[in-house]
This record gives C-alpha cells, sequence and structure tokens, in this order.
RNA sequence: UGACCCAUGGUGUAACGGUAGCACUACUGAUUUUGGUUCAGUCAGUUAAGGUUCGAAUCCUUAUGGGUCAACCA
C-alpha cells in the first residue's frame, strides 16, 4: 500500500509482482486474492509482473557471476554451512568449495540446473565476505534445488533463485527507481547493493519503512492463521479479522480505510496505531454515505392511548447529511416498540430519554408523554401507556413544546425481524503479542454479540450488500455477504459516538 | 555482549540549521427532531548530557531506551 501511496503521490506507476521464487510456498489461490483485495481498494498498478518470469534472465545473472569469480557452488549440508556462517558476534570462515574453478563451477551449476543432484545436494553461493558483521553478506545462498512443481513455471526448473538473488534483480530488470519494503530488509539491502553493482545493472534502490501495527489486534500472519485453525474466527474473512476481506465484511468503505492510510503515514520507527482512528475513518465517511433506518434491538411496548386514527404515514429523510438521497415513507400507529433502555423508571438526572410524566420525541413522528407502566408478575416492563401531542408532528410541530430525547421506533403493526451481528476489538489489550503467555489468552469472548430479535422499519428489506446504513442511535451496518435468503443478517462496522453512554450514565 | 535500525504531546505524523505544526484521543462550551453530525475552544511534546553555531528537533560525540540480524522463507 505505501508502494500505491507513494505512486499517487509522486507519480510513476507501480508494478504489482510476485515473488514467487519458492514453489513450495506459492499458489494461484494466494495470488488472486491479493489482486482482488487491492483492486477492492481502488487502487490499480500497471504491470502484474511474477520473479519468475525472470528466471532465465537470473540464471544467466548467475553464471557472469561465476565467470568473475563472484559465486561458487556448495556442497555442504545446510548445518554445515550454518556452522561455518559463525554468530553475529563471532567471524564465519570459508570452506574448501569456495576454491573451485571457474570452469567447475559452470559445470557443477548447469548440472544442478539439468537436474542431476537431489534437494539439498548443492547450491550456489556468491562470494562475498565470509567475517562481515552483516551475517547476510556471508556468502549467501543465491540457488537452491528444488525438484517441485511451480505454479507458473511447472516443471521447467528444479533450481530456484534465493529472494536476495531475484527483488533487487527483478526490480532491476523493471527499471524500478523506488523498491520499497519493511524494515526487517535494512540488512539485505548491502546484499542488494553488492549484486546489481557486481552484475553492472539498473541500479535500482531500496527504500524501507516500519510495519504499521493496529492496537487491539495481531497483525501476523502465523497468528491470523492460529485464529483461523482454531476456529476463534470463521475464516479470513471474518469481520472482526484486521484482513481486507475481513474490513470489507464489516462493512468499511476502501475510501475510509485509505483515508486511514494516509493519516498514519510511514515511518521508520515502532508503532502503535490506535484502533479508535481506523474507526473515526470509518465513521467519517459513512456519516455522509450510510442512509439512516430505523431499528429497534430490544423492544419494548409503547401503547398510545389517545391515537384514533387507523395509521398513517410519515415522511422521513433518508440522510440529513445528503439531500440527494431524498426520502422514505414510514408508518405510524398506535402500538410502537421502542428501545428497552430508551425508558428509566427512576431515571437519574439529565436522562432524557422515557421515564414515568417524562416527554420524548419519537423520530420523524411526535412527542409522547409515558402515563402508566405496566409490568408482569416478575416486575419486568411489559408495556408503556403513553399519550402523544397531536400538534407535536414532526415538520408541522405548533405545540411549542421543547424535549430534549429523540427515540427510535418501529411500528408494531409493521416490521420486520432481522439479525444483528454486534463485533467488538478481537482482543482485550493493545498488544496481545507482547503480553505474557499465549496471545489467545487475550482475546475477547465478546468479540461477537448475535442478537436474533432485533425490529426494523419495512424499508431495510430492500437492502443489498453494497449499502452502508446507519441505524439511528445505534451505529453503521452492512448485510452481511452470507445472509441467508430468509433472513436479513445485518454486520456491525463500528458503534456511533455516545457521549451519553461516556459519561457513565 | 558484535553489527545495524529507530527515538517529537496519550497515539500517529510534520517542521531548506531560523515561530515545534496537523490529525486522532481526552476535556469545555454552542448548535441539533440521532446524547450522532457540525462549530468554537482547552490540556498536552522534541529521551538525556555535552559539543558545533548568532541560532539545533534537525549536524557531531557519548549515554539511555526500544527494535532487528545466525531459514536451502519472503
Amino acid at each position: 500500500m505505501p508502494e500505491f501511496w507513494t505512486d499517487k503521490k509522486f507519480g510513476g506507476g507501480t508494478n504489482l509482482r510476485f515473488d514467487d521464487t519458492n514453489p513450495v510456498t506459492e499458489d494461484t489461490e494466494y495470488v488472486e486474492s491479493i489482486k482482488e483485495d487491492i483492486k477492492w481498494l481502488g487502487f490499480e498498478w500497471k504491470h502484474e509482473l511474477y520473479a519468475s518470469d525472470y528466471f532465465e534472465t537470473l540464471y544467466a545473472y548467475a553464471v557472469k557471476l561465476i565467470n568473475n569469480k563472484l559465486a561458487y557452488v556448495d556442497d555442504s549440508s545446510s548445518e554445515e554451512i550454518a556452522q561455518q556462517k559463525g554468530t553475529p558476534t563471532q567471524p564465519g570462515h570459508r570452506n574448501q568449495y569456495a576454491e573451485r574453478s571457474v570452469a567447475e563451477n559452470l559445470q557443477l551449476f548447469a548440472d544442478m540446473r539439468a537436474g542431476k543432484y537431489k534437494d539439498g545436494e548443492k547450491v550456489l553461493r556468491a562470494k562475498i565476505d565470509m567475517e562481515s558483521s552483516n551475517m547476510l553478506m556471508r556468502d549467501p545462498i543465491l540457488y537452491r534445488i528444488k525438484h517441485a512443481h511451480h505454479h507458473r513455471t511447472g516443471d521447467a526448473w528444479c533450481i530456484y533463485p534465493m529472494y536476495d538473488f531475484a527483488h533487487g534483480q527483478s526490480d532491476s530488470i523493471e527499471n524500478i527507481t523506488h523498491s520499497i519494503c519493511t524494515m526487517e530488509f535494512v540488512p539485505h539491502r548491502e546484499v542488494y547493493d553488492w549484486l546489481i553493482e557486481k552484475l553492472g545493472i539498473f541500479p535500482s534502490k531500496q527504500y524501507e519503512f516500519a510495519r504499521r501495527n493496529l492496537s487491539h489486534t495481531v497483525t501476523s500472519k502465523r497468528k491470523l492463521l492460529q485464529l483461523v485453525n482454531e476456529k476463534y474466527v470463521s475464516g479470513w474473512d471474518d469481520p472482526r479479522m484486521p484482513t481486507i476481506a475481513g474490513y470489507r465484511r464489516r462493512g468499511y468503505t476502501p475510501e475510509s480505510i485509505r483515508d486511514f492510510c494516509d493519516r498514519i503515514g510511514v515511518g521508520k520507527r515502532d508503532n502503535m496505531v490506535d484502533l479508535g482512528l481506523l474507526e473515526f475513518c470509518a465513521r467519517e465517511h459513512l456519516n455522509k454515505i450510510a442512509l439512516r433506518r430505523m431499528v429497534v434491538f430490544d423492544p419494548v411496548k409503547v401503547v398510545i392511548t389517545n391515537y384514533e386514527k387507523e395509521s398513517e404515514l410519515l415522511i422521513a429523510e433518508n440522510n440529513p447529511e445528503d439531500s440527494n438521497t431524498g426520502t422514505r415513507e414510514i408508518s405510524f400507529s398506535n402500538e410502537l416498540y421502542i428501545e428497552r433502555e430508551d425508558f428509566m423508571e427512576n431515571p437519574p438526572k439529565k436522562y432524557f430519554r422515557l421515564a414515568p410524566g417524562q416527554k420524548v420525541r419519537l423520530k420523524h413522528a411526535y412527542i409522547i408523554q409515558c402515563d402508566e407502566v405496566v409490568k408482569d408478575e416478575a416486575g419486568n416492563v411489559t408495556q408503556l401507556n403513553c399519550s402523544y401531542i397531536p400538534e407535536s408532528k414532526s415538520g408541522a410541530d405548533t405545540s411549542g413544546i421543547n424535549v430534549k430525547g429523540t427515540l427510535h421506533w418501529v411500528n408494531a403493526k409493521d416490521h420486520i425481524a432481522i439479525q444483528i451481528n454486534e463485533y467488538d476489538r478481537l482482543f482485550t489489550v493493545e498488544n496481545p503479542a507482547n503480553e505474557e503467555g499465549e496471545f489467545q489468552s487475550y482475546i475477547n469472548t465478546n468479540s461477537l454479540t448475535v442478537l436474533n430479535g432485533a425490529l426494523a422499519e419495512p424499508a431495510l428489506k430492500e437492502a443489498v450488500i453494497a449499502d452502508r446504513f446507519q441505524f439511528l442511535r445505534k451505529g453503521y451496518f452492512v448485510l452481511d455477504k452470507e445472509s441467508p435468503k430468509d433472513l436479513l443478517v445485518f454486520n456491525r462496522t463500528v458503534t456511533l459516538k455516545d457521549s451519553w453512554a461516556k459519561a457513565g450514565k
């Protein structure tokens, strides 16, 4: 992503290249999902390329190094090579294979390609400096033997270049001016530059930036895979996963993710970006585009005792931030549902919602007052008998009454039932990877709450996956891509800011 | 007990050697038929010590703290 960001800022262009140098860890499915993610984010690459496109050229480069006495075939086992490499504090030393002649190396390397040796029997190494303080400069391996099928080159090769002998060379072949990667490749830059110089090819330059970390989650591929395998989440696209597929299903927009990336920028130091910033970016965009709908999550019945009419239609704006989205009609009757938490029998000070004798406005409708509380034998509130003020109709209010609270509601005689998935942060701590013990023990056990009894206004029936909704006073929601035919399932992208809840009530 | 990288408010990120700015968060207040939005404001920072300079976040030295490096992975 920083590649595309740099591209956008300074111009040029970005190639999408897969360094598919290891046949056993690459496959087409992986490639396709990356392409899909990038496209969804709204980025465009100039050329789709693969390091494997350059295998023949890379082979010729290796031969050139051999001819210049800068590479040799080594018969040592990987254990021996590791041994001879020394340690970060102790220099390594060369073995007898480093003394082989150019002719012998040429022959051996050709034989490696021809398939005369088994996996691990021989490798091609660069002849650099076994005493370098940089471990990667201690005669790094350039080619290894792998009798394996490659997803693009098939069985054409049985030797494959290492990343260090493919990345910089591929950059150079493509005339890349800025090759951007993460900080862990800083030590590789010395190898990168050395090879380009000795090969005398286009001098691409590598620049490094620090990986971005997001709070309350894990980002390492290994840990993410564990979450999937150990069934903590439903898959790579579980709406709680910090993957593009996950964010997408959760309802984040590409715009908000790009905005987030612009805001956090790039740097070189270790960092921990607060999840709150991502949520801010989501709200900012969603506020502008989301269609407003009313959904009651935990209903309690309201009866308007003085409402004489059978029903009436009210006009409701679809999005106060965007008048182009127009209005819709909502039916109103003497039986409604409101949110259970919007009523309190003994309210604290500054509680603007419904309470005995207290008035509130029903959004898009009338001001009502609670006259009577009906309870069951266990003392639970089952119904609220209210009276409405006929002159207080939304848009034509002549009552002169001002109320502080406005509630969302649905018509008891006209609504649909939907399922709500309320998602929350996946981990309870800022950085699970840094805590003692297994990171799994810090998983937020309430990261998903499924609600089955939610009641929605009928307009929601027409929802499609691309639609973003704001359920009034509740948050932003999106239709889940795996909603069954007969049940609408909505995923909560993010809640609304709630300064009442924050005040501690 | 080596080499390399990094260090600016709680968080993230800016500042040709020349007024430490922006955003998020938090907190005030105003507006509001979403306790949303919007608007106005407040708190809060150059890791430390030396040096160079008229002037240092920036250059130099040392210290401190954090990170990385010993895959036939990328």
